[in-house]
DNA sequence: GATGAATGAGTATTCATTCAT
DNA sequence: AATGAATGAATACTCATTCAT
């Protein structure tokens, strides 16, 4: 899963596509380690295997490229999760679900952690992007009368920063399963589901 | 408010510590207005009167110098808040009030909410420092029974990625006391508050 | 005017020919558009919708498809200037209508004027070169009695000197047809005209 | 002469400005060997000794310091001129002298040549610095009838060209005297002197 | 202690040129 | 002949850190 994901989808088409896909696993691996700001174009082409100056055959500038990954594995994050959910009606175990399943993708891939949550800072609306299926989701949860909030940009941007502190606490402490599940709870609760109706909803939805 | 922070601490004191403490105020000032990352040391001895050379007879790196701030700005707000609470017996309300005053004291300083928040990469338990009062109020307000949570980091840290969250919207949009009183809403219902009964309590408590 | 200078001659030729020709226009076109010293070998063969590669497998260097253009673009002006004297006989008119002639093909094509301009560097004898007719026609003017200077490369370099100079001034301040006459008039006194009778000489060749 | 002039004004003040006049010294070194475009700040910094990092605490950029060059010199020429001029009346004299002593002045020091002569590029009216006398006695010799010309950018234009033009010719064929006596006819015949006059005037001024 | 001149490793970017296809 | 991907040397500029005065 990670290390080729561009270059998995790159591979079959011509020389250009798939070392420019290259240079995009280069730059997931070394921003993964280092951080985007510490992102050297050197490091990208190195890890790549390419001279310095090919970089520059397929992008204009170091910001190109960060901003590319860190769309690309957004979307493709948010995509993979929208695949797992098909079928699910209630928005309360939608968004339990979806929290779940991507706080688990992310830490089955270091490597997009960081890009992740480096990219909000270099994403016009990151944290929209990513989780463009939550607002559906809230609004679903609104309309069942499962929810009671306003579903506007500082809510998603509350439900995220929460997501975001769960997975930075299991990047740096280790993974907990049990952190996860407190999360979603956490996450139910801000959406205004009751205390305990909230824990509930999260055993039942993921056991 | 800032600006002489340390100086005032340490009028009175020796030559040494006063010229210490000019460093630590001009890093203050230019860490607040450009970030922690873009902060030169030049900046920092330009804006406290002093040649480039004599920051190394203070301090041995530019981190150093970073993390001393930190962790000093953290401190004294962490004091501030304390002395404003004397009197306040009900939890929620403790939280509530702390969260709005907290975020309050952090936009009328603009300097501070740089350092804080870039601040926590360079601190080794960055909200804890700055939010050591808050598991007191946290277990206070668990055994009067209003909340229903753990009082561990993992809360705690919840709880900071929620405050941190609002305050960034505001950096960005601007001031608006509704996105600080939803904020308060929002803990209280994480810290298990029913929904209903945490907007009536932050009605009270802020007015 | 320009735009097929070198495709024009190449018509009928071989594809090897044609090429090369296509990229000489390219060049004069770029060259013009943005000088010698910018102009860039990927700028070319775009312009003549070749890849860039193709560019050396018919010339060794930048250097020398400047070299040609600077060159055959000299012969070119020199040739058309030529042409427009046929039938004027008196040393004096030849050279006030050379010139005259020579300022304005220059800027009606700031192509060729970037060219042959900058050329001068690229080129051994550049003036020399694109002055050619000036040489016969300061003879011309010397037998005829109506000069009194030495017909040799300072002179002529004196003369290109007088000429570059006002094509430079008007290039940059705009066109201006009272600086050419006043250009020739110049050109004339120098070459050992009386003051006066270099006025009238140029009035009435000018019109 | 040549290789010490900003290094002599300098010595005896602070080590700030000998190091500063040390550079400047060096661009003039490195511009007088490859020319303006082509002069690198490793090149300045190392003919100076200096670590290259050292020129950025003086000059900001590559321009600057090339800018402050082509002054200075342009500057320090005109002056010196002056000063061998004073006493001088008649207008046509004073053009020829100085002319002359120009050219001789840059003959002797071949770095200021390029960098006059590429710093016409670089200056925003570089001529007019340069010649700032000539104006002057353009305008003296027009008053006492000796000249004939408008006294405007035009004119002083054609005689830099003129000028310009034979030390390019020198600088490239060496240096012959009998060029810069013959240089100084021309300018008084495109001045307006009888082509006789100028020349009698010339040997009268220059023996 | 204070100064500030000097350092030099580090980095993004350009572009003529090469060469395998 | 044509292609265009790959190359890598070159170069301006930054800034934390050192050290002689």
């Amino acid at each position: 899963m990670s290390g080729h994901f561009f270059a998995d989808a790159a591979s079959g088409l011509g020389k250009r596509e798939r070392t420019r896909a290259a240079l995009l696993d280069a730059a997931v691996d070394v921003v993964g380690r280092k951080g985007m700001e510490a992102a050297k174009i050197t490091d990208m082409t190195a890890a790549a295997g390419l001279a310095n100056g090919t970089f520059y055959n397929y992008f204009q500038t170091k910001e190109e490229i960060l901003h590319r990954v860190a769309v690309d594995v957004a979307v493709e994050v948010s995509e993979r999760l929208n695949a797992q959910m098909s079928g699910i009606d209630d928005g309360p175990t939608r968004v339990v679900t979806a929290t779940h399943s991507f706080v688990e993708l992310i830490l089955e891939s270091p490597d997009w952690a960081n890009i992740l949550l480096d990219g909000w800072d270099y994403l016009p609306n990151p944290p929209l992007q990513t989780f463009r299926y939550l607002r559906a989701d809230l609004s679903q949860g609104v309309e069942q009368g499962a929810f009671d909030v306003e579903v506007d940009p500082f809510t998603i941007a509350q439900v995220v920063a929460l997501i975001g502190s769960a997975i930075r606490l299991q990047l740096a402490a280790g993974r907990d399963p049990e952190i996860t599940k407190r999360l979603c709870v956490n996450v139910l609760r801000l959406l205004g589901v009751a205390p305990r109706k909230a824990g509930s909803t999260v055993s039942k939805a993921l056991g």
